[in-house]
DNA sequence: CTGGGTGCAAACTCTTTGCATTCGG
DNA sequence: CCGAATGCAAAGAGTTTGCACCCAG
């Protein structure tokens, strides 16, 4: 019944634990397909939806495009999605847990069991690359 | 240059308008084909973005599944989304517009422009279902 | 042994895009 | 008129799933 340990897993922990960031699933894909070519997508997929349900890494989602993206951290943190590059940063705002509104049904009857709150702005390399352009104003 | 106004995107705005709740890009579709069947889906999507985009409907993304809901109100408000079913809700909170926290670089760079306030939990309906089942407690 | 895990490809969902045609201003 | 908007179908991105085979416990 219980999960079993495999050498993918095993690699898809390791991959997660040391990208720096925030890496969607396929970018720890081809993390461990540059070295072991020929570890499926699905099964990277599938450990990496194992490995947040067991806790052992985080899992972060809700951005623009819908991808999801795992963490080394799991413990409960802000993130920051960079509009321009899609990059996700951590974001320390000391805001977030203040909100201890969880647990009592609203006027209309939604329960609420947890939240989030999601940063969006522009990444410093972005903000970088805007001033070597001299592109600091209006521009999408 | 403008924009022009078509009966296709009349259709789209007073579908968004006379729906009740969150609908996504899929149910505008529904209700616009069931009367009018010869419209495009493609059409409802760029007609949706365009009616977003000048301010006319709401957009609310950043769920699960990353779908994206629109909203006949325009200000600015608090979601919920069911775990459930997946329905989204207004919440009526006044907490949100408080986190006066944009503008300033972060620590690392990041320049906050926005941010997303973004409650889970079960709506009011799933939570009948719940008790009618007898499935309170522990489920998934 | 046995059923959870794997690899592969196909399927799925939501959304966007290319292109020829239509039509609003 | 002319370019924005449409309809269609095909393509995309990200993710999931069916299935036969494999291997950890």
């Amino acid at each position: 019944m219980g999960r079993r340990n495999t050498m993918q897993k095993e690699l898809t922990y390791e991959a997660v634990m040391s990208y720096p960031g925030h890496p969607s699933a396929d970018d720890i894909y081809r993390v461990i397909s540059s070295k072991h070519s020929t570890i499926s997508k699905a099964t990277v997929y599938r450990n990496l939806a194992a490995l947040s349900e067991d806790g052992r890494i985080g899992r972060v989602e809700s951005f623009a495009n819908g991808e999801v993206h795992y963490d080394h951290r799991t413990e409960e943190h802000c993130h920051g999605y960079c509009m321009r590059c899609g990059r996700v940063v951590d974001i320390a705002i000391p805001y977030d847990n203040r909100l201890n509104i969880e647990a009592e049904p609203m006027e209309d009857g939604f329960s609420i069991t947890s939240h989030k709150l999601i940063f969006e702005g522009i990444c410093n390399e972005c903000r970088k690359k805007e001033k070597e352009n001299g592109t600091e104003g209006i521009k999408d």
